[in-house]
DNA sequence: CATGAATGAGATTTCATTCAT
DNA sequence: GATGAATGAAATCTCATTCAT
């Protein structure tokens, strides 16, 4: 009659959902370190301790909230690359343009996400879960790049290593324009021009 | 530009070196908030009251040890870049290729600069030192793309902010592969290829 | 003795065993302090809040868990020391024999007993509960004294308080061994030990 | 010309002592669990932090004041029954002696040794340190008994483990009179009468 | 100039207890 | 009667900073 449930802790996804929302803003407007989680507690209007309900410490906290902001913008590229039926422009520019949206309308997740990328921030484990977090987007990146290959419209000469660098390169100067830059963005526009300069660069003719 | 109102606090420059270079081989190696002023301290081979003789706090310790660090490769590009006689190709892969160099023997300070370009690691006035670095290196980076303007390398049509976002973009991936992978890189390799993805692109033909 | 006064707190007598059991298992294995009440709670098979259904805290929740394993200790030690019908040696040997018995098929409440004689472990009302619980067992060890006094078993020079000094020193000494030492104890063989030793000392001839 | 010292950090022996000493006064006083840093700070007119920088934890500031406090105790013992000058009944009445008067002079030391014994209150490291401590003291008492054999004093049949219970029991029962009851005792004749029980028993005749 | 023992504000974390369901 | 999510007081511990020497 009596279930112990020695697994995981009774939750209230509402509740989670409010501690999740309020480490995003705390964490993605003051940083890992300079956040402290009477304040995540205070912007989630739960007490202290019920984040300790949810989250077995501020480092599992901070790694949970990654995982469930970036988690859908992975989802969804994802969505957009197995989508067979895209040519490379298409493809391109869907996946770019969802980046930048992306970043759009989740700049603190964005910030977080270009971070990372070589923070010393946290400790051992959040770098272990960025490496592979960002392994993950660039293998994703380097998929995007064999479409352009196969399918003619990248030269077949260049070590595809480098041109995922350029790829990377260039959305996290983009992304970063958008966490900078307040104000609306042309984000169609952006998108094109990406994809001329990332085809034909920026030289005359 | 040069200010001596650090009053009468004699210092010895042999001290003050030790110490900088112990800050940026703590903090490159820790990040600004996993570094402690112990471990300095003990890396400088000085006491911990002998850090405050020479910077009234950590935060102008590190703010002190980017302008030292970052002000020889600022130096360093400035005099590049005043170079009248250089055309456009020689100039963009000597500025270029300078920055990876830097990069390359200064892994730290490199990773500290790409880490600061939207870290929230240090507090306010950091931050402000940082925003005016950058504003000073996108200012050497705008100097160079309207060189090649003139010069009639560059299209002409374009805005000039996106111009510095494609370039700063492809210097932040390629600097940043400098910093993660070990062993040694072919920079005057990749500077070209640097040079001709950022003209002509990465299209066929 | 018997009080009425939990008024109209309506108990299921299982439960509370249950929760009894729990108590003990959990607050023997590892103490007062680093006991919580959620693993009672699991240890019970109940909810965290039906544990103050039936106790309005850990303290006493803890003090009831001592009452009711002690209890039955004490009632049997009285049972036999009332029981006129026994000559001294073997009243002797039945009260340690039951006392090393209780200790063996009870180590954790053995344990606990033992650790209440000075520990500090609980605070003021816990300490004053075993301090009653100290005074009866002392007192019950007196009556065996003054019984071996009057059968003329024992030398009648002796202060009362030293006589009891060694006895309850000789009990929790051997009690302490049958909690540490595992495998199987010969205890009849031990109380008649405890016998030899008490009356005739350890010393040749 | 600067030496880094990465032993140990300098200490001030004054001001260790006096943690000690405020560390032995608050645990003996209120038990590991209920003694609070804060506490233990303040009976030593030094600041939290100052614990921290003469002992790297709460439990290894326990700990240090164990060796402390009763290493005193464990060397005049060791050198007692080093002397083979002395038969056994002086032996045996100088080493019990010492052990009442150091209960009697240092309470709340004597209070944690006995607590210590079939504690649960500290975490692992501290009961492997007390399981230590205790292993040395009962080589010790052995020591003693072996000599008591040899010299013809004790009954030769007795397996010396039971022996060993016994002198501890009737030490842990007497060493907790000097701690429960207060005023002055007569450690003299209590000794006297430890020597006579333990070879004669309490028994008429 | 240099030192390092001392400090205490502030951070994370635990857990007994409550109460709406 | 029973539950377990929520709470916050209180504890441990860190570390930038100070200051007497």
């Amino acid at each position: 009659m009596v279930r112990i449930d020695e697994r995981s802790r009774e939750m209230v996804p509402e509740t989670k959902d409010r501690i999740l929302e309020a480490a995003l803003a705390v964490f993605g407007e003051k940083g890992y370190h300079n956040a402290t989680m009477a304040e995540i507690a205070e912007a989630a209007a739960v007490g202290k301790g019920t984040l300790y309900w949810y989250f077995p410490s501020k480092e599992k906290l901070f790694s949970g909230m990654i995982d469930h902001g970036l988690g859908l913008l992975e989802r969804n590229l994802m969505a957009i690359i197995t989508d067979r039926t895209l040519s490379f422009p298409s493809l391109f520019k869907r996946i770019v343009g969802y980046y930048l949206e992306f970043a759009y309308t989740h700049r603190h997740l964005a910030r977080i996400f270009l971070n990372s990328m070589h923070s010393l921030d946290g400790n051992g484990e959040i770098q272990d879960q960025f490496l592979q977090l960002h392994n993950r987007f660039n293998k994703l990146n380097s998929e995007l790049i064999q479409r352009g290959r196969q399918e003619g419209f990248l030269r077949p000469d260049l070590e595809l290593e480098r041109v995922e660098t350029v790829l990377a390169g260039l959305l996290s100067g983009f992304i970063g324009r958008c966490i900078l830059i307040e104000g609306d963005h042309q984000l169609a526009e952006e998108t094109d021009f990406m994809y001329d300069c990332f085809l034909n660069g920026l030289g005359a003719r």
